[in-house]
DNA sequence: GTAGAGAAGGAAACCGGTTACAATTTTGAA
DNA sequence: TTCAAAATTGTAACCGGTTTCCTTCTCTAC
């Protein structure tokens, strides 16, 4: 026996399946009595209406899809566990993308949400689309999409839609302020290459700081990567091996830190004796065990909060003014107080 | 300007929809002459379907859903992960759900995949349905569902349904072997209670291990608390203060291993000097810094991928017979060897 | 007692696809 | 050349809901 329709309602309570709609979403006038017929009949039976048929003849969907570049990091956990919290309290449910950091499979995902399946989206783009031509056609599909949009994490200058990011330029300036004020003149960074923004932001913040403190930024002190261990670690290698190296180290990601980390134990060397290391992200275990590592904090959970709540917001007003959030970080650890 | 229909598409390539259809699912004859047509309108329009209108009348959805307990936690964040790379593979999309081990959510978020808004879902139960008449409710609305459903990491004796289970038995019970090998005799362990199946598999394990091992066990190493880091913590904190107290550890998750290490650590201990601990589950963080703690692997991606293969075999083929796959577990550590 | 307004609820169109069926055209063999 | 079979394509019904429109029924006021 196959799935009820509304159909099979409405002929046991002996009415008309409009009169079940209707009595399903509240509209139109129906009497106590037939209303409590149909009810029972429903409850009996654990109706649930085909939300793909609602949809359909409605037009409105009640799914958002959530496009992120990778699902095993923590990180991006966070923000997901935060974005349930918002769009469980609002009836909606989920669509899953992972784009690999991939600009095809992110477009992919992008035009597979496209046509009403989903009445919103929460976006991290996979990649920057500094090429314009490809950022022509990214702007293209999300057009085309025609429902809201809100970026997440990578503010990669889609001024047309709402944002949250994370304040990385000041996040990294501070910690870098803060290791100066601690004595550190040689300061390293193991960042990802400067065509991505998010590196770009942390790169201005690094410079930034230094400068202001009258530092000359030393170039054989920066290392550029991408957001993974292992590129992280290779880098970190030859850092460490320097003659004349660094007395602290910045890291870019929570990957980066980790990859630094493994490259540093490699040495048969630790923090906070042999060098001191601010990671980006605060990675748990490692606070728990008390290990001496600093951490420029971001909040991902809050972000996935924001997000969603930015977007229930733009669904309900669809003309109000485009809101870009931007949430600080904070500083953790002995070290940076 | 809203979404295109195929309406618009068979209008300017001069044909009628069912010809579009036709064109786009490859069924029926169509002369290669409109075909060129018809795939010329779409390529330049970017039509995508409706995948809401083509499941509403063709009966089968390209969506599954997945429903774990959390996403905050490594551990999923490593399925998800592998049931991805399958599901991208087969062109199906993600309907993603978690329960946070509340009961309620989780039949919620089943009675929300019903109705053919999936052709599947993958099902991590939040608890054990011990409760016969809750059980019973389970069982009803899971067959309700009527499309394949396929049992991860928590075996609650669903013994009609697909499942992909850990042997958690013989890891426990081999990690508890080699600690005797190793010379303890005095083995703690902190557990969730043993109403859960989880717990039960792995007290088992060790209990067995005990006594071939001719040591009897001792209730007083035996700690039973819930999955959580904070149970385990204050579990931990009894446990090290203990006069007599176990010169090994087992613990039975992630959480509880950070737990366990954050009450050490703040007594000013560590491993493996001041004790031995076998954790449950990978920690990738610590092992790259080296800190000497061995593991019971449970390789989550696999099980992912396993997963949403089962799943997608037994949508084609229906009646084939139950699989039921039992992942090993691998014992990981200097001092486990 | 009756007109008129408002409530109740059914019939049918619609959402955007798929598909059974029928009509038309093309093809090919006799 | 002719006619049956095959290929092509259109028409209309259908999937399971929602919603407009219209009819019928009640109730109130005069």
């Amino acid at each position: 026996m196959s799935s009820l329709t509304i159909m099979d309602i409405a002929k046991e309570a002996g009415v008309s399946k409009a009169t079940v709609s209707r009595v399903m979403n509240h509209t139109g006038s129906v009497s106590e009595k037939t209303r409590e017929r149909v009810l029972s009949v429903i409850r009996d039976r654990q109706f649930t209406p085909s939300a793909m048929a609602r949809n359909l003849s409605t037009g409105v969907s009640t799914a958002i899809g959530f496009v992120v570049p990778e699902i095993d990091n923590p990180f991006f956990g966070e923000i997901l566990r935060g974005v349930m919290e918002i769009t469980d309290e609002n009836g909606l449910t989920l669509i899953f993308y992972t784009t690999d950091d991939d600009a095809e499979k992110d477009r992919k995902a992008l035009h597979l949400l496209e046509n009403n399946q989903v009445c919103g989206i929460l976006y991290t783009p996979a990649v920057d689309y500094g090429d314009p031509a490809e950022r022509k056609e990214l702007r293209k599909i999300l057009k085309e999409i025609n429902v809201p949009v809100v970026v997440m994490d990578r503010n990669i200058g889609l001024e047309e839609l709402d944002g949250v990011y994370f304040d990385d330029y000041h996040g990294m300036y501070d910690a870098t302020e803060q290791l100066i004020r601690n004595g550190h003149t040689r300061i390293g960074i193991i960042n990802a290459t400067l065509d991505r923004v998010l590196a770009r932001e942390r790169q201005r913040g690094f410079l930034d700081a230094l400068r202001q403190h009258g530092i000359e930024p030393d170039e054989s002190l920066m290392y550029f990567g991408n957001f993974r261990a292992t590129k992280a670690y290779e880098l970190a290698k030859e850092l460490l091996a320097q003659k004349n190296r660094p007395t602290a180290v910045l890291t870019c990601n929570n990957r980066t830190t980790i990859g630094f980390l493994r490259a540093l134990h490699e040495r048969g060397e630790a923090v906070p004796d042999d060098i001191t290391v601010v990671g980006l992200d605060r990675i748990e275990v490692l606070d728990t065990i008390g290990y001496p590592l600093c951490f420029i904090e971001r909040d991902a959970r809050s972000m996935g909060r924001k997000a969603a709540k930015l977007l229930i917001s733009r669904m309900k007003f669809p003309d109000r003014p485009r809101i870009e959030v931007v949430l600080d970080t904070k500083l953790i650890g002995q070290e940076l107080s």
